[in-house]
DNA sequence: TCCATTTTGGACCGATCAGTGCAATACCCC
DNA sequence: GGGGTATTGCACTGATCGGTCCAAAATGGA
């Protein structure tokens, strides 16, 4: 019936996701997003509203893969002393190794507070990713490895808080002894 | 000789400041710099080297403001433990009340990775900070209030993550009894 | 008063921004 | 193989960006 397209559109989310997240939302240009997709100016306009539109979708593409599979980690069979660890070094081995940074914390700071549609998908996050560590916590709760009187709930708070922490120490020039020590104090807390 | 200035150059670095700290560094237009300040594009000009140039000093006064206060603070009458409740209370207070963010936040994500000057304003920062809460936790080794087999440094590098991830998560979404959760959490880690 | 000197306002610069218009293209269905 | 249609490349828009230029204005010293 008509010409097809040359592009798949599920990749040139992840191609654009992967360029606003080492540039930014107002650094990435809809020239940057071209060559990153590869596709024309058309084409992105054709399939997508705007350049809002196209973060928006890309936002959500990184939380589902990202928050997805740290859930797998809060899920799994590890300790889970041993899962929160897992977690937070990771954030460290990602800040330290390649510097790659968060997504999420880049878009909190510059879209948080002035794009409704980011907001939304910022805080459902946000709030999934306290419940998989809440739920964790209760569950090692009935394993015995973290005291019952507890409240699971302020610990997911606070082990979101820490990963943030860390990201934004990093960014501010900690380095990596000093994001271990992060870790293993707020370990402590447990 | 010739003739003078109209303006308090101390005073457009404060006005600057504010103007970048609400804004961003990138979405603070030079526009938006003179009508922040009062001043022409000229004037600025003549007086800052760049755009760069006038986010560099009021970054650095920004720093020396803020972190002076807390210097105080910690270096103040208060038994340890609540001095570092003072510095995250006020954290919170401060996204959850005016919703001013933090200038130095902004900058590290925004600017940190990208410009030497920057960068190293936001390392010496770093540094200062977590000396003088490694300072009072030491003195609170001397009043008892801190088991001494802690490690004050680590400590300090935690309570400096805390600070930044309280930021962050207030800025994703998370509501004041969320950011007082992780306050209280925190604390228990002393 | 007039000169040397600096600041000031505002026009202006080339570059780049997000987004649009349109003609050429390439495909599927008949 | 032609006709209908969606996609594509690319020129183009008006706006705005950071920064420069220059003539007019304003001052203190002579």
């Amino acid at each position: 019936m008509a010409r097809p397209r040359k592009f798949d559109e599920e990749w040139a989310v992840g191609a654009a996701m992967r360029a606003f997240w080492a540039e930014g939302y107002e650094a990435t240009s809809t020239q940057d997003l071209c060559e990153a997709t590869g596709l024309g100016r058309s084409s992105i306009y054709n399939t997508f509203k705007s350049k809002r539109d196209l973060f928006g979708q890309a936002l959500r593409r990184y939380v589902e893969e990202m928050t997805g599979r740290q859930v797998e980690i809060l899920e799994g069979p590890l300790p889970v002393r041993e899962k929160i660890r897992t977690i937070l070094v990771q954030v460290v081995d990602d800040e330290c190794g390649e510097r790659r940074g968060c997504l999420v914390v880049n878009a909190s700071l510059e879209l948080g507070h002035r794009d409704q549609d980011v907001a939304a998908t910022l805080k459902s996050d946000y709030d999934r990713q306290v419940e998989a560590i809440r739920a964790a916590i209760e569950s090692g709760k009935l394993d015995g490895d973290i005291p019952p009187d507890r409240d699971a709930l302020a610990l997911a708070h606070f082990v979101h808080a820490t990963a943030g922490g860390l990201r934004i120490a990093a960014r501010g020039g900690a380095d990596r002894p000093a994001l271990e020590a992060v870790v293993t104090t707020a370990l402590s807390a447990f």
